[in-house]
DNA sequence: AGATTACTTTTAAAAGC
DNA sequence: GCTTTAAAAAGTAATCT
């Protein structure tokens, strides 16, 4: 049927950067509107952006995580909204900070029901989790592309750990073809 | 030299003493659950190779003797879920949990998913049901299991919700609320398997 | 008996305890 | 190891009407 790399979807990325200049968190949080700052609980200061939605952790050092954009132009594009707030309050940014994406969030549709036992029998108990009771889904850890897979009895499943768009297509893939060759599909 | 000598027999006493306390704590914990003696020594085999290959360090000794009983309860096919072990811990639920997983994936238990009818007969024993429900909610079981309804399910929920199921074909019916007791779940989870079950074994 | 909210799992980075 | 952030998957649970 369907191709189920044609059902990826992006969820969520995580990018780090810096821009290269240390900070007084304390004046940023008192001059940023909606800035969330309780050192106390964490180190960073939160700040959230709209569109595209997205929450940056500002720390001390300078550095930034960019969590929640749907995709890697959303997290540079909400990157960039934080430095130009940043700029706002005369604080020097960078032109253009390198923006490293960490990890990327997808979930996919197999489009067939799983029948998670013989999954995990199948494949190995040696490289799978498989705990109904602490979770409904099966943890499989790949190692080319180096991604975690959780796969559901409805045949979704979520990737992550990925750096790269490409790596859960490729994961996808292995998936689906070390599951047909154990006939655990279908 | 001496100094040397002496360290060495200091850590071997507090090893010795780790290690009995260990396995006084897991025949406490397993006299509790009521479980026999076999699966107390299955237990303090797996702890005692998670101590050879070090897998102590940074855990507490309690919540890997907790661990190892809910792993041995489960190679012997008498399992305990969590909550259940978790009661006669000192240790919380989430720390068994992730230390069972830890250990098992160490010392490559290869353990495999918990059965739903291997909490058949103690549920039924606690609810004082007779062989014929026993019989039918392990039929039950395994035909909607093979219908592949099990998938992701917790497997105390789907023994309750086919116990339940199987009071009620066999006129000794038991409330959600009685089978929920014993199985340690909650109505709502009784009610949604049950749903699901007797779907897939065409009673309308 | 619903509905809603919330917690379980995985992943990565940041600074500090 | 922990703290925080976001997001999906599906199951379970607590709380409210």
């Amino acid at each position: 049927m369907t191709d189920p790399k044609e059902t990826i979807n992006i969820e969520n990325v995580v990018a780090s950067t810096g821009i290269g200049q240390e900070l007084d968190l304390q004046s940023v949080a008192m001059d940023l509107e909606g800035a969330d700052y309780d050192p106390e609980q964490f180190p960073g200061l939160v700040y959230r952006t709209q569109n595209p939605k997205s929450a940056a952790l500002i720390f001390r050092s300078g550095k930034i995580v960019c969590t929640g954009a749907k995709s890697t132009a959303d997290v540079h594009e909400s990157l960039e909204i934080v430095f130009d707030k940043l700029r706002e309050l005369n604080i020097e940014v960078n032109e253009n900070p390198e923006i490293v994406v960490q990890n990327i969030v997808t979930s996919a549709d197999l489009g067939r029901n799983l029948n998670l036992n013989a999954i995990a029998i199948g494949l190995g108990l040696e490289n799978i989790e498989y705990e109904p009771e602490q979770f409904p889904g099966l943890v499989y850890r790949l190692d080319e592309p180096e991604v975690v897979a959780l796969l559901f009895g409805s045949g979704k499943l979520v990737i992550t750990g990925g750096k790269k768009p490409e790596d859960a297509e490729q994961a996808v893939d292995k998936i689906v073809s070390r599951l047909e060759e154990l006939g655990l599909l279908e | 030299r001496l100094r040397k000598w002496q360290e060495r027999i200091r850590t071997k006493d507090a090893g010795e003493r780790n290690l009995q306390f260990a396995l006084s704590e897991i025949d406490r914990m397993a006299s509790a659950l009521g479980v026999p003696r076999s699966v107390r020594e299955v237990a303090s085999v797996i702890y005692r190779r998670a101590l050879s290959e070090d897998l102590i360090r940074g855990r507490s000794i309690e919540g890997v003797a907790t661990s190892t009983l809910y792993a041995a309860c489960r190679q012997e096919g008498i399992p305990r879920s969590l909550e259940e072990v978790a009661e006669v811990s000192r240790v919380d639920q989430k720390e068994i949990g992730r230390t069972y997983r830890y250990i098992s994936q160490e010392l490559g238990l290869e353990m495999r998913p918990v059965d739903p009818k291997q909490y058949v007969p103690r549920f039924c024993s606690d609810l004082g049901v007779s062989e014929e429900v026993q019989s039918k909610a392990n039929e039950i079981i395994d035909t909607t299991a093979e219908q592949g309804l099990l998938s992701g399910k917790s497997p105390t929920g789907y023994a309750a919700a086919a116990i339940y199921a199987a009071s009620l074909l066999c006129n000794e019916k038991k409330t959600q609320r009685e089978v929920a007791d014993v199985a340690q779940v909650t109505e709502v989870t009784i009610r949604n398997r049950y749903q699901e079950q007797i779907e897939a074994l065409g009673i309308h």
